[in-house]
DNA sequence: ATCGTTGTCAACCAGATGGTTGACAATGGG
DNA sequence: CCCATTGTCAACCATCTGGTTGACAACGAT
C-alpha cells in the first residue's frame, strides 16, 4: 500500500494500456470517455487505470461540468529519468574502472596478493558480509 | 506470458528489492547467495527476482563452479529511457505549442466564438463533445 | 422536476506476483 | 567417494491486478 512513489510510477507504466494512455495525452487532455473509446475495454477499465496514473502522480483530473478532463503531468517522468540515469551512468563508470584495472595489471603483473586470485579486486567486489573464498573467475 | 519488452522491464523495476539489485549491480557482479544476504527474505525469493531481472533482459547469468554471478545488462535501460524522453518531449512540445497559441490569441483576438469559456481551445480540447457512441459490447 | 450523459464506486472473478518451505541438481573440497 | 555449498525447481499460500457488471452520483438540458 504505502508503495513508495518510485515503484508507483514504474508500476503505473508496467502496463501497455497506460503507456498509450500517457502517450496520448502528451498531445491534450482528454475526457475518460474519448480516451477508453480505442480500447476493448469497459469505460470503468479505463478509470481504473486512470487511478493507478494519477495515484502515482502521472495525471490530474479537473472537474469541468460533467466530464473530468484528464490531464498529463509530465514532471514525475523526470524521476524515474533520475533513477534510470543514475545506475546507468554507475555500470558506465564500473566499465571505465574495470578497463583502468585490466590495464593496469597488463602494466604491473605484481599479484603478489594473497593467493586468493580476487581477479577484478575493484570492480567486482561483490559484498562486504559473505565468506569471500576465493571467486574462481575467470579473466572474462 | 508474451508480455512485450518494455512492459516487462517497468514491470522489474516496480520492486524496491529489484531495483536495490539493480543498484547494487552496478557496483560489481555478484552471487544470488551474496546478493541476499542484505535483505529479509530467502535465497529462493531472491533467485525468483533475478529471474524476473532475467526475464526483463536487465541481468544475466554465467556459471562459474557452483556459484552463478548474476551480471547487469545495462543496455536495456536505454529502452526505458527512449520511451520516457519521447513522452516527456512530447509533452514540452505541448505546452510549446500552447503558448504560441495563447501568444497568438493576445494578438488577434478574433473572437466570435461562442462564449463557452473553452480557455485553451487548441492544445486543451477534450473535445466537442461529439456524439461518440457508447461502447457497445464486445468485438470479440 | 426529470431525464440523459458522464464517470466513479462496489462486488466479484481469474490470473499474476511475492513470499514461504522442502526437495534436489551441480560441483569442488576432504 | 562422499559431503558441503550453492542455487533452482515445485508446491503452496495470501495478496494484488485488471477485467467484468450493476448501481448511483453529479451535472446540464428540457
Amino acid at each position: 500500500m504505502p508503495t513508495d512513489p518510485l515503484s508507483r510510477v514504474f508500476s503505473a507504466l508496467a502496463d501497455p494500456t497506460r503507456r498509450d494512455l500517457v502517450a496520448r495525452l502528451t498531445l491534450a487532455d482528454a475526457t475518460p470517455t474519448e480516451l477508453a473509446e480505442p480500447y476493448d475495454v469497459s469505460l470503468q477499465a479505463v478509470s481504473k487505470h486512470l487511478r493507478v496514473l494519477e495515484d502515482a502522480g502521472l495525471v490530474s483530473r479537473r472537474r469541468e461540468a460533467q466530464r473530468r478532463p484528464v490531464h498529463l503531468e509530465a514532471q514525475v517522468l523526470d524521476l524515474m529519468t533520475a533513477w534510470i540515469e543514475r545506475y546507468r551512468r554507475q555500470a558506465e563508470e564500473r566499465f571505465a574502472r574495470l578497463d583502468t584495472v585490466l590495464a593496469a595489471m597488463r602494466e604491473d603483473p605484481s599479484p603478489g596478493h594473497d593467493s586468493s586470485a580476487e581477479p577484478l579486486p575493484v570492480a567486482t567486489r561483490p559484498a562486504p558480509a559473505a565468506p569471500r573464498r576465493r571467486r574462481t573467475g575467470g579473466t572474462t
